[in-house]
DNA sequence: CATGAATGAGATTTCATTCAT
DNA sequence: CATGAATGAAATCTCATTCAT
């Protein structure tokens, strides 16, 4: 096949191996599942990927360096967007993790097994952080104020970024365990994150 | 040894599981490692667990026992914990869940895998919720406004829960990363937690 | 089974090993072959052996013994054997390493592998030159005469024990290509290696 | 790129293949690996040779066919040569086989696997033999003398030409062993050599 | 002559689980 | 309660080889 071939191919399994690993998580999702799901056979993911290991560092490095592409042109739209209404705002940042929950639920487990070196979870947040607070993180850096700034991160990573992916990654369980409506349970996140994160903000 | 001996055993076998899953995650731990550092035979722990996955359960279980009873017990000291400064009592409570950051880990980490029928996360929520805001349930329910109560568990559950275990399981990571002092770190969260998710309630 | 089946198991691995590594080289066994043939779960030779290589290294542990013991027991037959014909005595060495040509030609193939740390047969050659010279080494060492010391080795083991081992682990493919009778070839061989190695101790 | 581009990368490929042999053996070298120290595709590898075993077949035609040539040019100079001390000789015969010696253990290794049917090994030896003792073979032949012809093979076999290959096959190993220098050790070599092989010719 | 992509078979190793004692 | 030995299934990874271009 030719060179798009491959490249499709790989990509091809780059997206099964995500949706298993988010299924049943990294280390009980067998290559060989990955395999026949792609529809392809086991020794070409080792062509493409050294191993399993690279796999899931190339979803993670996918992952971040779509999510900082897609922050950057959101800043582009930030007229236009600010004049939305706050929670307007919010629903479409979710709307746009809920596109990417399977790899940010892998994220999410990898990120908490506490031997592993994996720091992505960290790092996407502070591309995130990085690239929202521009203007105050500036004056914050210049100011020399350390302590504020640390506060600012703990503050944007467990009582922003946090619970905005676990809502992705965890809704349509919550839905299914509690019987609600995903809609319904989407307002009613939203609300309690304006009235929590949000307010927080403008305090 | 005498029955005693068992019973010690069993629980070094669920001490050293607990901290191998939070290490490295429940599948990626075999049952040679776990009796291996339990110093016991292999053999002895299916002895006294039925396979692996009883080994879990039987964490969770007692995991979810025993903040029940640490709950309920702080029922009992309400008017005593009423005057404290909430700080204090949160404070108290990240102190009781860090305890337990290694359960609380894999509890997450099982809880995200999309495929699994483990609940015990929201279970674990159930317990916390309906402890703690008994007077509030019981208003709700009895005027049945089932709305009200959907939008309650969430925000307790995703802007309250969630961020406390997220951050007891992830503080030392953070701490490492971000090269700061855990101490400080709790002290920052607090803060945070407090001007999110408390104020949302007194407002 | 009891203790002394684990231990015949092992036994009959390491045994069957050597065969079959002397038959195809060690890279070309699979640890396959060797559970069939031991009729044993390959999952048993990991349970004895910690990997491929430890099979092996095992084999090269167990000859140095081997060869260290009977060296050491044929010196306290020295009186006894030193009245014997020269041509028995050589013999008689040839056929207590005939019983070992399988795994001998293992460590022969091994050992010329020019990327291998492996120095076994170096270490074998030190164990036989320094038992069976041990009047001229001490001279020689006392003497610091380190080149003589040096020239003995290289003499020993080139044109003394690296010719019989090969001849052992030749023997049988030789016979076979020149059509000639094992025997026959063995007492041509102990005749050249008379005339040659022999002969310059002698001198 | 025009043939000699093909013949040359061949030789290439061919040249890679031999170091890789010598170092890790045959079984334990790649395709792939070879390929890749080569810097062709691994099909280019295919397209000049039909299988792995066409490769080492290769090689071991051309050392025989080489050595074939080498020889018979060494008798042209039969009359120089003889002039020699017989040091020089063997000095000079060793620095040919020096240059050859990663095929050389190749052969030895592949010779050394009961089970193979390679018998390039004797081959070998027959040429050198052969040639070397073209008069005396003679004259053995038409006397129909064919014990002493027998003799004759595994005198030269075993303590003449083994010893050699062996020596420059294991010289590098032997000095790093050892922490010698492997000019002595040649030195040393040749003054054994002499001492047992070439004394039992003139005897 | 040369390449990237693909494959089927098989190698090494690991795992959860069980048996016999 | 406790152990050493054993097993079947499966997981990860590699290999020689081929195909399409």
């Amino acid at each position: 096949m030719s060179r798009t071939g491959g490249d499709l191919t790989k990509k091809r399994i780059l997206m099964i191996a995500e949706r298993l690993f988010s299924e049943k998580g990294f280390d009980a999702t067998s290559v060989d599942s990955i395999a026949k799901k792609a529809k392809v056979n086991k020794a070409l993911i080792y062509y493409h990927f050294k191993d399993k290991n690279d796999i899931i560092s190339s979803l993670f490095k996918n992952i971040i360096k779509e999510l900082s592409r897609q922050i950057g042109s959101s800043i582009e739209d930030f007229h236009k967007k600010s004049k939305l209404p706050v929670e307007e705002k919010i629903r479409k940042e979710i709307v746009l993790l809920d596109d990417k929950k399977d790899i940010l639920s892998v994220l999410l487990m990898e990120g908490l097994k506490s031997k592993n070196k994996n720091f992505q979870l960290f790092e996407l947040a502070n591309i995130v952080i990085e690239n929202e607070k521009k203007s105050v993180l500036e004056k914050l850096k210049s100011q020399n104020e350390d302590d504020k700034l640390k506060q600012l991160y703990i503050h944007e990573f467990f009582t922003g970024i946090l619970p905005m992916i676990m809502f992705v990654a965890l809704r349509d369980k919550w839905s299914a365990y509690y019987k609600t409506n995903p809609d319904e349970t989407l307002n009613n996140f939203i609300d309690s994150f304006i009235n929590s994160h949000i307010k927080s903000h403008i305090a």
